[in-house]
DNA sequence: CTGAAAGCGCTTACAG
DNA sequence: CTGAAAGCGCTTACAG
């Protein structure tokens, strides 16, 4: 048996009040309008005040209440990252470069897990801005699609930044790869390495990369005049699972496809999978393509060849870009494109090569 | 080119003034108090006047300041989620049960990744404490190691609950999984199947998991009479990579292991990746096992056996426990262990049976 | 370069 | 069951 634990203090009295900015203040002999503009920055104040406060705060140990910094300048500094339905390596990498840079520039983040399309979950989005605990939000796909949330955001003034989003005109800014080309590199991969029939295994069509990544695809093939089959596009949705239901589908066929290549690296562990199971070997017998390379793309085995898309960078740009504006800086162009890599590894190969194997 | 985009309001004049509490308490008859009342759920306020006051707030769309409401209420209603060097998938998870709990019960949650054990990352977050952003901590492993924070959080009396912590005494709650008897029930399985050479892949030592799946599979041995034998034991850190080299090792063994327990999944794919390689196959020569049952167990191939941790109700149970601190109500007992389930998938099979394959 | 006043929108503590 | 007063700890807007 243990002692119960409680915290007594809490919900009854006060905690003993801590250092405020008239305790510096008065310690130094100035106003605490003198304190505010040293700890934010305020160039105009004198070097010789500037240093005598700053020794204050540091012997005092003073640090600044962010909750009456918020109410005083009706301002949150906080930045809300809103996702729904992406796979969670890529919403992870987005997380990491949001916070990254929020935290560069003195800004926090609120992640907000949610349904975009539903209307309960927009509300609550706008709640958040009435409840002034976020100044502005990235969306990631496909909460883009979001119409009339962004919509009533612009209105009220509410500064947003997309990822790779469907509508690409209108002022509001984004950030996107080069999802067409990549998809048409590693098609052009798969060509040189003498492969004819090729399986697509296509993403979610509320992303625009599912799209993008199919267009690039069909303009790799007829660049090089191989005929478009599409018997040999499945439709998945970037989960495991559906990589396994359409790679089935695909290695039914006769003659079957010599490569896939799966508009992710979720979906192409799946054809992986399916391969494994049915005895064909990679890369002698199928080659396998995938696009992100998220850890996963490492991890199973063989490694996969795949797209890489800066997700990490996109989401820096991204944050970058929304502070900006949330700083009320203007910024020129609101479209940002960033490249794409080829990664060859272990499960793409020759045609029909069985040296290739492992 | 593209229109420059700015927000010229930001920065410059203030927003119009959205609607407060003192535009409810005018509209209805009453004063602050009682609206404040009514928002806040006190049951004390007649059922007359709750009505009214609720169709007020409807009808004006009134939604609380949180900053005023920090400030005044001099807490932050955040919870605090401190992590570091843990698996993604871990993380992912935990940060779904903690969020979802949050939510639940009014309270947000800051994601904060740090070293904990440096001295500057500690006063980093005794810096959220003392801008008031957090009223508590959440710290899973390792960062439930940095002794001297948590002694000053204690003496702060801000309250944390840690996730399989390695020091289990004192007052300060925590939750975990039953590692060590997870351990054991895979070793068992795996000796069921006739295995008696079984290889080891600790993970990382700063984990208390580490120590716990290691004695549980002792524990299993020595139950069965199979003499321990150290050079089958391998020291990982959990990621993917060790586990590689880790089953280099061991499979490089004459006569090598007709089995390995990799003390995770991430680890255990590293294993299947170095077999496929070397053309063993699995689980006719090779029986590979995991732990955490992460959704890469279920995306390589074979699928691993694992044994499944209960991460998102652990996650769940220990922000129920610290919002439950955090609204003053003593906790009776501090420690809760969840058990773990045993999920047999195709990588394990019986020694020697050629069968099995596929 | 510095400061006094007012106010941000709530809750606390107390009274009735 | 309800309310008037004070205050949370900052920033804004203005003045000098």
């Amino acid at each position: 048996m243990l002692t119960a634990l409680s915290y007594p203090h809490i919900g009854r009295t006060l905690d003993p009040v801590s250092v405020t900015i008239f305790d510096v203040a008065r310690h130094v002999g100035v106003s605490i309008k003198t304190v505010s503009r040293v700890i934010n920055n305020d160039p105009v104040v004198s070097e010789d005040t500037r240093a005598k406060v700053m020794a204050a705060v540091r012997e005092l140990g003073y640090v600044p209440n962010v909750s009456a910094r918020r109410l005083a300048s009706r301002r949150s500094y906080v930045v809300g990252l809103v996702f729904h339905n992406a796979t969670w390596a890529y919403i992870t990498e987005v997380q990491q470069g949001v916070l990254e840079t929020c935290r560069k520039e003195g800004y926090g983040m609120l992640i907000h897990p949610c349904n975009a399309k539903k209307s309960e979950d927009q509300q609550e989005i706008l709640r958040l801005v009435a409840q002034q605990q976020v100044d502005g939000f990235i969306f990631t796909p496909p909460c883009d699609n979001a119409v009339a949330l962004l919509e009533e955001l612009e209105a009220r003034r509410i500064p947003f930044v997309r990822l790779t989003p469907c509508v690409r005109q209108g002022p509001s800014p984004f950030v996107a790869a080069d999802d067409w080309r990549g998809a048409y590199e590693m098609t052009e991969h798969l060509i040189n390495l003498g492969h004819r029939r090729i399986g697509f295994i296509m993403g979610n069509p509320d992303h625009q990369a599912s799209h993008d990544r199919l267009a690039g695809f069909k303009a790799a093939l007829e660049a090089h005049r191989i005929p478009f089959n599409p018997a040999l596009i499945q439709q998945g949705d970037f989960q495991f699972e559906s990589g396994v239901t359409c790679a089935r589908a695909l290695l039914g066929m006769e003659p079957r496809p010599t490569a896939i290549f799966a508009s992710n690296d979720d979906m192409a562990a799946g054809v992986l999978a399916v391969a494994h199971q049915m005895g064909i070997s990679i890369p002698a017998d199928l080659s396998v393509a995938g696009f992100d390379d998220v850890p996963l793309a490492r991890q199973v085995w063989p490694a996969l060849t795949t797209i890489r898309q800066p997700i990490y960078e996109i989401a820096v740009s991204a944050a970058q870009l929304l502070i900006r504006l949330l700083k009320g800086e203007s910024v020129e162009t609101s479209f940002y494109e960033l490249p794409t890599t080829l990664i060859v590894r272990e499960s793409t190969g020759p045609v029909g090569d069985p040296e290739s194997l492992g």
